[in-house]
RNA sequence: GUCCCCAUCGUCUAGCGGCCCAGGACAUCACCCUUUCACGGUGAAGACACGGGUUCGAUUCCCGUUGGGGACGCCA
């Protein structure tokens, strides 16, 4: 049997991080099985549902690199499909109509839980006669379901977990207004759409108990269930707004690299021995869902971000200085140049090495396309003493006489002057490092000099030079 | 409240009865490398929630307690 998988998000917000992962895992399920990945837009709710989430879902999944195949399904177009498989259960005697009206349910649920009792709708309309109904009342139409045995969900990662009938009522399938609910569509779309796994969140695990009975009254063959933990803050609780970032877009926004977030998300609540970097080609061969665990997982933005720096390392520079270009000429406020461009391509190596996103790198690749004078930081002021801007002005001498303007040359260079006037490497090195870059950390400084050139060196170095 | 699930270092996890006085990674600390900061290297500290069983032997199996999470909509 080939595998069908398929995420299906409601477009009711962003593309948040428990979703992503469970995207990344049924799209790795089906490219380990070399099955097929679907997407299916569950905008039944028309309330909630909008343009501008569907947009995001889309634009998330395109930046994580999780291509899906065939069309996509936008579960409100098979309507009338739901509505007929509803009425096909009503006509087999499974399915019945409800009069209750809401503030009915209500009163319902409130007596239950004020008597300890589990809630849920009683069945008052089960067997009763439709000539009884209430004058005014649209009714639902809700399944028959078994109200003795137990209900068990086969389940991949959970095991089986089972429940008692009794506690389960009976769902609603189609809604006053004659529109399909959640429940309902979910299980016609995936019997339709030939889905042979359904993996997703715990949090739907009781929905499944409901899901298989209505499955049992088409005579449907069941799906193979999987049910992943979810992630929660780094406070333990469930992901949410006060946790800051919440789309996966922000993350992107906030310097991730998509490489990077797949192995980090794919760590959580999955493991494959003691590996900890895993490209998506390994990943594809190595998972399966016998390794996912069942406990929620934090997320960790410290082990996020160093994995980010490893992805960023193994990174080719012109995509790097493409990612970061828009946020280095915002920060300008105009075009870089292409001598800019020329610079931060060279720069790369160096400044990759110690940034841990897009952004850290950005920011610290501004050395290179600065205007002068530059602006010095409180550090870079305090190593600028008067001693070292007059040391500053006798290497701008030695500069000058230079003919090869190369790294080694250049380091040489200083190496000399510390000899000669008695000073360690750094104490000759690191004004030159304020007076370049306004900063006291950067790349070596000499490969800093040699890819700034020696005209804007030796001005940047004027500028604060005394002499 | 009812039902379901979970429980190994701060975090992510390995472990599927003896190989474990528990391994790896991130974070933390120290040292090395070094012109700064990183990277890299070496090392340190750091966990089987608790209580009962089962067993010759439990982190691993069973029960309970505690703690955490999830679900209880004509939302998805």
């Amino acid at each position: 049997m080939s595998v069908v998988v398929r995420f299906a998000p409601s477009p009711t917000g962003f593309l948040h991080i428990g979703g992503a992962r469970t995207a990344l895992f049924n799209w790795l399920y089906a490219r380990h099985h070399k099955g097929v990945f679907r997407l299916r837009i569950e905008d039944t709710d028309r309330q909630r549902s909008t343009q501008a989430a569907i947009d995001a879902i889309i634009a998330g999944l395109k930046w994580l690199g999780l291509d899906w195949d065939d069309e996509i399904v936008f579960q409100f177009t098979r309507a009338g499909r739901h509505a007929e498989v509803a009425r096909e259960l009503l006509t087999a005697g499974k399915a019945y109509y409800c009069y209750c009206t809401p503030q009915e349910l209500q009163a319902m649920r409130e007596e239950q839980r004020a008597k300890g009792l589990p809630e849920g709708y009683d069945g008052r309309w089960r067997d009763r006669d439709p000539a009884e109904a209430p004058p005014g009342v649209a009714p639902v139409i809700r399944l028959k379901a078994p109200r003795s045995g137990e209900t068990v969900v086969p389940d991949l990662v959970q095991g089986e977990v089972r429940k008692a009938n009794v506690e389960l009522d009976d769902m609603v399938l189609l809604r006053g207004d004659g529109t399909p609910t959640y429940m309902h569509s979910v299980v016609v779309d995936d019997h339709d759409m030939g889905i042979t796994h359904v993996i997703r969140g715990v949090d739907h695990l009781t929905n499944a108990f409901r899901q298989i009975q209505l499955y049992s009254a088409m005579n449907w063959a069941l799906p193979r269930f999987a049910h992943i933990p979810l992630i929660h803050g780094a406070d333990g609780a469930k992901l949410s707004k006060r946790h800051g970032a919440v789309g996966i877009e922000a993350y992107r926004d906030m310097g991730y690299l998509p490489e990077a977030m797949r192995n980090y998300l794919l760590r959580l609540g999955w493991a494959h021995g003691d590996d900890e970097t895993i490209d998506t080609a390994q990943a594809i061969a190595w998972f399966d869902l016998d390794a996912v665990g069942r406990s929620a997982s934090r997320f960790d933005t410290a082990k996020l971000d160093n994995l980010n720096g490893h992805y960023m390392r193994a990174a080719d520079n012109e995509r790097l200085v493409a990612l970061i270009l828009p946020r280095i000429e915002a920060g300008l406020g105009h075009a870089v140049d292409a001598t800019g461009r020329g610079r931060l391509l060279k720069g790369m190596d160096g400044l990759k090495l110690r940034a841990r996103t897009l952004v850290e790198l950005a920011d610290s690749a501004m050395i290179y396309v600065r205007a002068r004078p530059l602006t010095l930081d409180q550090k870079a002021q305090a190593v600028l003493t008067a001693e070292a801007r007059s040391t500053l002005s006798y290497s701008v001498d030695m500069l000058m006489k230079l003919t090869e303007w190369s790294a080694p040359a250049l380091e040489q260079i200083d190496r000399t002057i510390a000899e000669q006037r008695g000073l360690k490497l750094g104490q000759v090195a690191q004004p030159k490092r304020a007076a370049l870059t306004g900063s006291t950390t950067s790349p070596p400084i000499y490969e800093v000099m040699e890819i700034l050139g020696r005209e804007e060196t030796l001005a940047r170095l004027r500028d604060v030079s005394i002499g």
